[in-house]
DNA sequence: GCAGCAAGGGTAAACGTTTACCCTCAACAA
DNA sequence: TTGTTGAGGGTAAACGTTTACCCTTGCTGC
């Protein structure tokens, strides 16, 4: 416990620092950075390898404090998720983790509660740490998000697109094509006059589904009544689906399928109508085709979305030298048909 | 465009630094910096409320590169988890970040899939970042585990213990009590022979739960033959469940239960049962009871495990000045049952 | 009258990087 | 000979904090 602290030695239990290695490899600190930085035409070859060596005996790694500070920003990419418990949300975090990472940067994933109040503070937090970009799975409008529009942090949205600017950098599916496509099937099968569950309409996603689905039934001449269309105010996907198919038991509604914007609330609805004293057995349709489905919700046919490669777009778009605005990453659908039960 | 920055200078976009405010304020850096961290006697009550009030007008946060360089020591925490996918893992992920959030931590997940590689990448990595804790979700012994095991930063062990070092920070659930719950409860309800699908005996949690479960009926007069002891050596909880079923009826194997060490296991298993010729219907036991199961798996019994104050728990671990090592949370679980269907 | 102390606050070093700028040397052209 | 150029590499400033150390002032106790 002696005392000793000379300013370059080894270090002891320390972590090397770069004037460490640039000791070992006898050259200045300048060109240890040069050498790891890749600047050419600045070190001999001999001398890269002696500070590729002294950087492997130490196994330095440089300090992102001091990287951070020097260059006024940081590796961490925030991830703002509204909701960290929905399998989906965790589902985009786990692949985006994995392609931020193949580019040295880190996640910092949080969790908005969708409560502007918070995705504030996050978003100061965040600023505080210098993050390189800032995703959100599912933004909500906040002054905050307002001030930080067009500063010099990427902002990328998932899933749901800027509550303030439609044209912010994007990732998703063409949810009105998925949705033409619920219709275009329930239609191809008989289905005339499905209960339609959807959730809060803030979302562009939700929004631009439940549309997509009423003009295509209206359009093939069989118009879904408003009465058929439900969007309790629950704050859980999975209670909207419950609450709904309560409602549509207690007014005797007339529907032959379920069409919910979302596979959460189709578990819901299912588990009520489990619950109920006849359960009925008719198609039900959701959006996001959890892997889980497979196991745990083999009736319900659902609309596949990618969410493995979102992390890649997402990636891709924090990558890229985003000469000029307006950048989407359109991913591919594909409606899953599950109908036993 | 004007090249204009003239140090101190209220910065045109800029995040605010300590020195703008310390000029705002009229006062030293020094002083701001005092104020602001709570140093006493050094601050009269009228220089105090002029740095707050100038802290306010700017909207000044400290910046984390500035503090982590001079502290060595950074508010970020690593939580590094087996597998996101899983809900389990994203729960206690989910309940740990708020916790965090309440001591102004930052929490950064990733993802080791249970590879040591993988897992050692990310300890160097945290460490390079300086990280105030690490907090793992399924550890899996590794090299850099080895090194940075008495070291300075706290190594957290959530649900399965430390592989190296069985009296390392703990937090977690008493899971030999847990494994005699489960055996007490079926047997009590008259269950003899039941089937025992585990996932791999590597996990300290695993391990104690089947040997639990096992000593409790062999106590009882009962024994489980080994012949309905499963564990096939599949990636997934799911696919050990669906394997393992697939394996008992291949063997025309009598049991009047399953008993699965988590509920995806139990998915799994049950899955299979479905899907057979002539579904049976027998009670299934699980362990994790993760909140979906109210909705999707209302035939599944499980030891609900508080998942939601796990984060609490870490959270208090890295807060205490951990005096002398070997500290552990045990939390309160309880087998809830269900067994429609 | 003065030593001692506490309150209040400023100065400057240090943390680990990156990079603008400078220097030297050899090669080469005029 | 004298410039010019390019490679190779060192010096030092700057990034935003915290904190050891110093200084001044007013008060207390003797």
């Amino acid at each position: 416990m002696t005392m000793r602290r000379t300013a370059l030695k080894p270090a002891d239990a320390q972590q090397a620092s770069i004037a460490n290695v640039a000791e070992r490899a006898g050259v200045s600190i300048a060109t240890v950075s040069r050498v790891l930085n890749g600047i050419a035409n600045k070190a001999s070859a001999e001398t890269v390898a002696r500070v590729r060596q002294a950087v492997a005996e130490l196994d330095y790694r440089p300090s992102s404090a001091g990287k951070s500070l020097r260059q006024r920003q940081s590796r961490l990419v925030a991830v703002l998720a509204a909701n960290l418990a929905n399998p989906t949300m965790a589902a985009i975090a786990a692949s985006t983790e994995v392609a931020l990472r193949q580019q040295g940067l880190v996640m910092v994933l949080c969790d908005t509660h969708d409560d502007p109040k918070l995705q504030d503070e996050y978003l100061r937090e965040m600023r505080a740490q210098q993050a390189r970009a800032i995703v959100f799975l599912g933004a909500v409008a906040s002054p905050m998000l307002d001030l930080m529009r067009g500063g010099p942090t990427p902002l990328i949205f998932v899933n749901r697109r800027d509550p303030g600017d439609p044209n912010g950098d994007f990732v998703g599916i063409d949810n009105v094509q998925a949705g033409r496509d619920v219709a275009t099937h329930a239609l191809a099968h008989g289905i005339r006059h499905p209960a339609l569950i959807h959730a809060p309409l803030a979302s562009s996603a939700t929004r631009a589904r439940v549309e997509a689905i009423v003009e295509s039934f209206a359009a093939a001449g069989h118009p879904i009544p408003p009465s058929l269309v439900l969007g309790p105010a629950e704050k859980e996907h999975l209670a909207i689906g419950y609450a709904a198919a309560r409602l549509l038991q207690r007014d005797g509604a007339d529907y032959d399928a379920l069409i919910c914007t979302g596979d959460l609330i189709a578990f819901g609805a299912h588990r009520f109508i489990e619950e109920s004293a006849r359960p009925v057995s008719l198609p039900i349709y959701g959006f996001d085709d959890n892997p889980l489905n497979d196991w745990v919700a083999p009736w319900l046919s659902s609309v596949l979305i990618p969410y493995g490669t979102f992390g890649q777009a997402v990636a891709e778009l924090i990558a890229e030298d985003r000469e000029g605005g307006d950048r989407e990453r359109v991913l591919p659908h594909k409606l899953v048909e599950r109908r036993r039960s």
